[in-house]
This record gives structure tokens, sequence and C-alpha cells, in this order.
DNA sequence: CCCTGTTTTCGCTCATCAGGCGAAAACGGA
DNA sequence: TCCGTTTTCGCCTGATGAGCGAAAACAGGG
């Protein structure tokens, strides 16, 4: 029969949800009232309940806090399970990362707000490592997968789209080199439309938006491929 | 105050742990001998402890099955948590993958052995998904890691490496490309001593191994790199 | 109406790396 | 010494990331 053990272990899921604003990738996170560590800031989530599996659960958690609908991508991180991690009762966590587009601004509780997710101040608990463990999985990700379809918005510009991904890896972008490699694996496709031309004028800049609104992962990122084998599907 | 919810939740760990056995790919499980699910293969696993995390927890777990010190690698593949995942009470599991290397013949209780991971016979619970896990796993990072170290005995011949990158991959591999791959990424060191030439005579091959015995990731892995940084450090 | 400044886009080139192929090297045995 | 076998290495090709500069496309002012 299985039980919580000698001594009870809690459940909880914990989501890193991430969004470009300001320029800036930020982390969304809702300040704590009650002890333990009251006054600094907490990852959104909760226990898992009872007839949910955590991707479910960590879905309902965010329900809280913003509306899940403008959550774009959700993956499983870690679990985190240093029997020290919380003061008090044992307490396992899955920690998830959450993606959210820069075109979406979800209305958040008034205890809940952005931060940049290289100064979460005062983070709670071992959240500051879940926190860094989402920024890293992101910043992997979106070199090897079409996961920047989680943080742009629907139709931008290459210039859009290279301030997101410089924001997101935390260095400067190629516009040209973004463009092309992206292009390459037909990630991205023009929409045909055009931007307005800023203030100061130039040339009007073309709108593009992601192929697929789901993960899909670069063929080329496995190498050394069976012998033979087409590195992609030919393009018409 | 954190508790079980209304339902108790038992959490465990289950490790897939793999080795090249015959030219194949396994994975070692054990027969269950009481219900439920008796006379089905499991994997190794157990309860979470009340002093461990859940690493901690899947090496104690592997004492009972092999020798541990004989486990080159271990990771957390995923947690799985569907509410009936298992008949009874509700039970989550962290999932591991753990790789053994193939000059390493671990000693395993009457109750345990190994098959090749495409045919777990009748696996009991959800096994079969985590053992698809594991093995997707490791196909993916044995391409863009140093991983092989945790498969491959000590020393060994490119030819030997072929058959077991063969064997993990479940494709045919070039032993040109596959040296050249690994070598130029200082993934494989000479050790200058040759092998004994087969029966039949034939240029006596080179032996090699692995430079770290730890996971690295490859660095021409991350595309979108910084401008103007180098892409690897300069071999003398 | 043309000229200037600005922004975007595209073509050209280069460097790196995976992949394929065959010749040369290094062995045992007849 | 010759032959079959196995390994190793060099050469070529193709795909792809990266850098640079010229051309394209716009607004505004003289």
């Amino acid at each position: 029969m299985p039980d919580c053990g000698a001594r009870p272990i809690a459940h909880e899921v914990l989501a890193a949800v991430l969004q470009i604003r300001d320029g800036t990738l930020q982390v969304l996170a809702w300040r704590r009232a009650q002890p333990p560590d009251a006054g600094r800031w907490a990852l959104p989530g909760g226990l898992l309940g009872d007839d949910e599996d955590v991707e479910a659960s960590v879905r309902r958690q965010l329900t809280e806090k913003v509306d899940v609908r403008e959550v774009a991508h959700v993956e499983q991180l870690a679990v985190f399970s240093d029997p020290r991690r919380v003061p008090g009762g044992r307490r396992v966590a899955t920690a998830f990362l959450g993606l959210v587009p820069s075109d979406a601004d979800p209305a958040v509780p008034a205890d809940t707000a952005w931060h940049p997710v290289d100064a979460l101040p005062d983070p709670a608990f071992d959240h500051a490592e879940i926190v860094a463990a989402a920024r890293d999985r992101l910043r992997a990700k979106l070199s090897y997968t079409n996961l920047g379809f989680a943080l742009a918005p629907r139709e931008f510009t290459i210039s859009t789209l290279r301030e997101h991904y410089a924001a997101a890896l935390g260095h400067p972008v190629s516009a040209t080199n973004l463009q092309r490699v992206l292009a390459r694996r037909s990630v991205l496709v023009p929409t045909g439309a055009l931007a307005a031309p800023g203030p100061a004028g130039g040339r009007p800049a073309a709108l593009f938006r992601f192929a697929e609104p789901a993960l899909r992962v670069t063929d080329a990122f496995a190498v050394l491929r069976p012998p033979g084998e087409q590195t992609r599907a030919a393009l018409p």
C-alpha cells in the first residue's frame, strides 16, 4: 500500500513563466504574505491535486495568476527535492518552464509582478535556482528549435525578432544571420504584408510569422544521422 | 502546513539503466513477484526516503540491484504522474536514465535480468513508456555530447566504438565519420597503445579513450552564438 | 523635384563541419 | 614473397553558420 512514508511528503508544482517585456526577459512572481519566507518573491504553483497529473496541475495553478490561454508553451524542467528546500514539512517540487508571447499582457493579481530574470529580488526558497534553470533551458532550445514562436508576437519584423532573441539569449544577435538560419529551417514564413516605417522613415520591413505554433526540433540537430537519409524534406 | 493532500501521494523514483550487451542496447528490469502486476517486468526503484533527494534516492535504490559504482551516468528524465498510472494508491514517479559501460558486468539478483530495450516483455505499469523516454534521451544526447563515455569500455578501438554507437542509435554508423566528429570535438584521445589484430590478421587498431569521464555538451551545439566569440578553445 | 539620411534586405564570400569514397598502411598466414 | 584482411588517412563534396557591403525602399527638407 503506498503511503507518504514515515514523514509525509507534499508534492507541488512550480512554474517559471517567462516573457519579453521592455526588451528584457522577465519572470512572473508573487510576493508571499504569509510565513515562511513572507515578503519574498515566489513562483506561481501549488499542491498537486488528487485527479490531475503535473502538467494539468501547473496549468490549473497558473489560472490563478494569469490567463492560461496566453501561455504558449509549457514544459517540464526538473524535480527539486532537497529535503530541506523549504522549512517545515517535506515538499517535492516539479518545476516547469512557461512562455508568454510578448504581444500578450495578462492581467495579474495585486501581489504578482514581472521581474527581470537575472534580478529577481529576494527570491523565496530555492526559486532563484528554478528561474536560472528555466532561463538556461530557454536559451539552449532557442538555438535548435522553433521555440521563438512562444516568445514572439503573432506577426513581427526581423528587427523585432532580433530584439527578442537578443533579450532572451542575453547577447547581441545579427539580424542577417537570424533571418537566414530561421528561414533555412523553414521556421519563419513571410506574411506578405509590410510594417509601417518608423518616424525617421526607412525601408518598410516585411512581416513574418512562425510556421508552426508548436515545438519542433531542428533536424540538422542530430549529428551522426542514418546514412543516406534526407536531411530535410525537399522544398518546392 | 504541507500535507499529502486529501488522497495520500507516494513519491517513487525509477531508473531505466541501459547497457550495450551482445551488440544490443538493453535495459535492466526485475520480475515482480507480488501484485499488482505480478509476473511483469518492472524498472528498479522505490519510495523516496525521508532524508534524501531524488538523485540520492535513485542511487540508493540501484544499490539493491547492481553495484552503483558501475553506473557511469545518471540523469533525470521526467516526472510520470498520471493519477491512474498504478492501481491502488496515488503514486508519482521521478524517472531517471542510468548508463553502464559495456566492460562492466554487474552481479544482479535472481529476479533481475537484461532485456533488449525495444523488446521488454510484459512491462509493468507505465514502465515501457519510461524505457522509451530513456532510449530517446540517450539517442539525442549521443550526437551532441560526449555521453558515449558512459556506454563504452575504458579503452576501445574505433570499430568497437562504432558498434556501440550503432547499437545505441539503432542505425548503422560510419566509423570514419564517428572518428572524425568525436576527434574534432576533442572528445576522443588516443592512448598510444594498439589492440591485437583479429584471427584473420589485419592492421592493428589504435586504442582510444574518452577525454572526460563526465557529461560535456558540444560547444558547436549552440547556434546564434555571441558575435566574435571563439567557437572552441585553440588547440596547441 | 531631387537630395540626404535611415532602415531593411539581399547577394557575395568565407570558414567550419558532417559525410562519402578510395587509396595507402599495417598486420597474419600461405 | 604474395594475398586477404582490417584499419587509417587524405581528398572531395555539400550543407550551414557567419560577416560585410551594396542595393532597395521609405520620409523629410531644401
